[in-house]
DNA sequence: AAGAGTCGCCTTACCTTGTAAGGTGCCTTA
DNA sequence: TAAGGCACCTTACAAGGTAAGGCGACTCTT
């Protein structure tokens, strides 16, 4: 016994690593900081030597997703709006692949700092295209949490589908006339039935173009 | 001694009014069982009595919440537009009072049933305002929160001051040239500088006629 | 080469928080 | 007056974050 094996020394990107798929694969709650050192083969306390606190390695591991953003967001050639929805739709990719990361954003105090270098990118292209900085401003604030490639889901598809199955059907039809006529509009006139009557990609594109357009507008 | 001061007993519903007031005088992060049961003169594991879990009592919290904001907005007479107005503004003030309540919302897996009644509301007045149900489900979702009086706030203003405030203005002009010229722009033009150079009243109302204009034109 | 750091990690322990299990006293009702 | 149950309490445990300090194996002097 007592052969340690040789390991090699953890860092601090190796503990952020760690921490992004740790909420990969089993979400956000399951990253503790006794379960994340075990993934690393490591007492808790030892993490401490890397992050100040658990509240400072969220703060990383979300700036290590805006890093995923800025990275995968090409700026590309184009005018301001196609430039602007490519950037939008390549955050939603990288949020798709780590779906707790805008809970995660929602609740931090203070943004990371890499978030201001890329809203400032984001302002540039507005100012770029004809923009006002007040217009750009305003721009800045109507567009929420889509520049991360989300739009606030408070009608999230799970609730609504256990929600649904537990209540009684004719009694939801009374009480909720018209939710229950815009379900069964939608289940027709689905195009692609296989992506379920809430197909959150297309809505996400929807509203981008719903606010691009009017962005532009309001330009002239 | 044991003289036991008479105690009208408990219900839910003081315990739920318990909950609300300590969350917005001390935070949702002050909202623990030990805390509320002493605000409310009793023992934690008495509160079990009344409510199955801590869970359970925060998505009860939320729907007294959305019970408010229902109370607020007054359905009123008018057009679409201007109904769904006052009713997204009315929200805004419900949550005003109320500033842990967007970031509770969006950590909840399932939503209260009262808000299925008050998204039925909407889409009845978008459906009645001559929208189809498939465009009145595209709405509700570009809408977000929207409907409950706030945006996604990822470009907080404390976040903004303690940055700015620590960074060196001089190094941050260079590496974030546009966000630096808007801020600029933004102090001079501010009409109303009591208000900061970042009013989230005018910004959320910005944002919701963005997208009434938008949706309106999309009818016709 | 021996002593002194220092790096990287571990052990122990404390505090907070949710909550399971099981009392206990008083008040109502039969 | 005995039984039951209502409303609340006591005790205790399991997570989870983290403060304090130890310890072995290198590295670096001198």
């Amino acid at each position: 016994m007592a052969v340690k094996t040789f390991r090699e020394p953890l860092n601090r990107e190796k503990v952020l690593a760690a921490a992004v798929d740790l909420a990969d694969a089993e979400g956000i709650k399951a990253l503790t900081m006794r379960r994340l050192a075990t993934d690393l083969g490591v007492e808790a306390m030892s993490l401490y030597f890397y992050v100040p606190s658990k509240e400072a390695l969220l703060d990383d591991v979300l700036a290590a997703v805006l890093a995923e953003i800025t990275a995968a967001a090409d700026p590309g050639g184009g005018d301001w709006r196609s430039r602007l929805r490519q950037q939008f739709l390549a955050a939603r990719r990288v949020m798709l692949r780590h779906p707790w990361a805008p809970g995660l954003l929602t609740t931090r105090r203070t943004i990371p700092a890499t978030a201001f270098a890329y809203y400032d990118g984001i302002v540039g292209t507005l100012v770029a295209g004809g923009f006002s900085h007040h217009l750009a401003h305003r721009a800045i604030h109507a567009f929420g949490s889509l520049p991360f490639g989300f739009a606030q889901e408070v009608f999230s598809p799970a609730a609504a589908d256990t929600d649904a199955a537990e209540a009684d059907l004719a009694a939801m039809a009374e009480a909720l006339p018209n939710l229950t006529a815009m379900v069964a509009h939608e289940l027709h006139s689905a195009t692609d039935p296989t992506l379920g009557w809430c197909d959150s990609q297309v809505e996400f594109e929807f509203t981008v173009d719903l606010l691009l357009d009017g962005l532009e507008r309001l330009r002239d």
